[in-house]
DNA sequence: TCTGGGGTCCTAGGACCC
DNA sequence: TCTGGGGTCCTAGGACCC
């Protein structure tokens, strides 16, 4: 007598993870917007003048990422240039995420348009193959957004990713066992993900040019050669061994772990005053981005990017939370004015808040410091409000006024607009604005 | 190709403490 | 007093990602 055998999982998939792309994703959603966009040229990114995202017509027209519009114009009159609106990709995203989690158990949402999942198991356990589920998830998927996807089935992360990628758009690949040899060897060792430009140069270096060699080698050539952690995980995961776990969301920790503002001006400055407002305008950046999250920084850091690329850095511990850019800038500011060289070409700077913790959960400290940052909090407070209702930078602190007023692309961007200044006394005089005096 | 903006993770090395 | 070893914590910086 035959008892219904239990379903044993496919030996080809010691784990089956899927990795789901969305093709050309921003443009995509776009075109599901608005449908005359359709069949048409679309590029994302109009706010900052070039390409973030292209439709496949473009892309088939010469156009790439970072293209600029002016360029973009040129080569294709009717192209349709759009302003990006995250909030519609995010609510794509969300989409996405939901539809695989009613088929998959475990899923990671990786990026906007990326997400992995976990179905080991669920052959068994629903009766079909693995192939079967990850092309009904991708049909789900393309029926509900109108988004087609790249999809990749394998038994580890970064083979899902390198398998998503092949063939792309509308494209499904699976890679068992058996088939990873053969798939590698086609593969150049630089397209795989986690393999950026200083590491693809040494591993030719070394005579290593596709996955395929690279698997080749046995582990002890890793070590021989120093390469990092990073690198091994990498070596064992194109070998099919899953040592990458597709992660529910964060469990332990609420969320993001850093939030940085940065901005390139051009032309480049060496005026001390200048780059000084730009980080200041970025402080005021962050700190608006923390309150959104509800967040407040126990740590801070920032840099000076010069003109050929060099980094100056400094890291700072702030000892009360903050969120205000009154109080970061007064901190900041000696310290820029250490690591500012003068004769030096800026091109950029930025502020990154780190060691984030809840803005609810600030305790006061014994001297009273924690109330007076509290009280400074509610005028910011107010200013967020302000500025959501008439836009971003209707009311800013007087430390980043020079960044708008120094860039003649700027002026008369701010005429007629509110202002709210801190003392700054030299900054006063030279451009002459009205003076409201510190709030606080 | 002269290179935007927002993130994460890993490692080497120093400080400090038995 | 000198020498040695080891552990932990923190920070700066590099490398990568989308």
């Amino acid at each position: 007598m035959v008892r219904s055998a239990v379903r044993i999982s496919d030996p080809e998939y010691p784990r089956a993870i899927v990795h789901f792309d969305g093709d050309a994703f921003f443009a995509s959603v776009e075109q599901m917007m608005d449908w005359r966009l359709r069949g048409r040229p679309v590029v994302t990114g109009g706010e900052r003048g070039a390409a973030t995202s292209l439709s496949y017509e473009a892309k088939a027209r010469g156009v790439h990422r970072g293209m600029l519009m002016s360029e973009i114009r040129r080569r294709v009159p009717d192209v349709v240039v759009v302003r990006s609106d995250y909030t519609a990709y995010s609510i794509f995203a969300k989409r996405m995420y939901a539809i695989v989690r009613e088929t998959a158990h475990v899923v990671e949402e990786y990026s906007i348009d990326e997400c992995f999942a976990d179905i080991t198991g669920l052959d068994a356990e629903l009766g079909k193959s693995y192939e079967e589920i990850a092309l009904y998830i991708k049909e789900q998927l393309q029926t509900s957004l109108g988004i087609t996807f790249g999809v990749g089935l394998a038994p580890s992360k970064v083979l899902a990713k390198a398998a998503s990628k092949y063939n792309k758009p509308d494209s499904f690949t699976a890679l068992p066992l058996s088939r990873i040899p053969d798939f590698l060897a086609q593969t150049s060792i630089g397209s795989i993900w986690g393999m950026g430009g200083s590491a693809t140069l040494r591993m030719m270096k070394l005579g290593v040019d596709t996955a395929g060699q690279f698997i080749d080698k046995p582990y002890g050539w890793l070590v021989d050669e120093k390469f990092a952690k990073p690198y091994k995980d990498i070596w064992h995961e194109l070998r099919g061994v899953s040592v990458r776990p597709v992660g529910e969301e964060s469990v332990g920790r609420s969320g993001i772990g850093s939030i940085m503002r940065t901005r390139t001006f051009t032309p480049p400055s060496t005026d001390r005053s200048y780059v000084f407002a730009q980080l200041a305008q970025n402080i005021e950046g962050v700190c608006a981005k923390a309150r959104r999250h509800g967040v407040t920084a126990r740590g801070v850091s920032f840099f000076l990017k010069t003109q050929d690329f060099q980094y100056q850095s400094r890291s700072i511990d702030l000892p009360v939370a903050l969120n205000t850019p009154s109080d970061l800038i007064r901190t900041l500011s000696p310290h820029f004015y250490e690591l500012f060289i003068p004769g030096i070409q800026y091109r950029a700077t930025g502020v990154t808040l780190h060691t984030l913790i809840s803005a609810a959960a600030v305790t006061p400290d014994l001297f009273g410091e924690s109330v007076r940052v509290g009280s400074r909090a509610k005028v910011f407070g107010a200013v967020d409000a302000i500025n959501r209702r008439y836009g971003r930078n209707t009311l800013h602190t007087g430390a980043s006024l020079l960044s708008y007023a120094a860039t003649p692309a700027r002026r008369g961007l701010h005429e007629g607009r509110l202002r709210f200044l801190l003392p700054i006394e030299q900054r006063q005089k030279a451009l002459n604005v009205p003076y409201l005096g510190e709030v606080l």
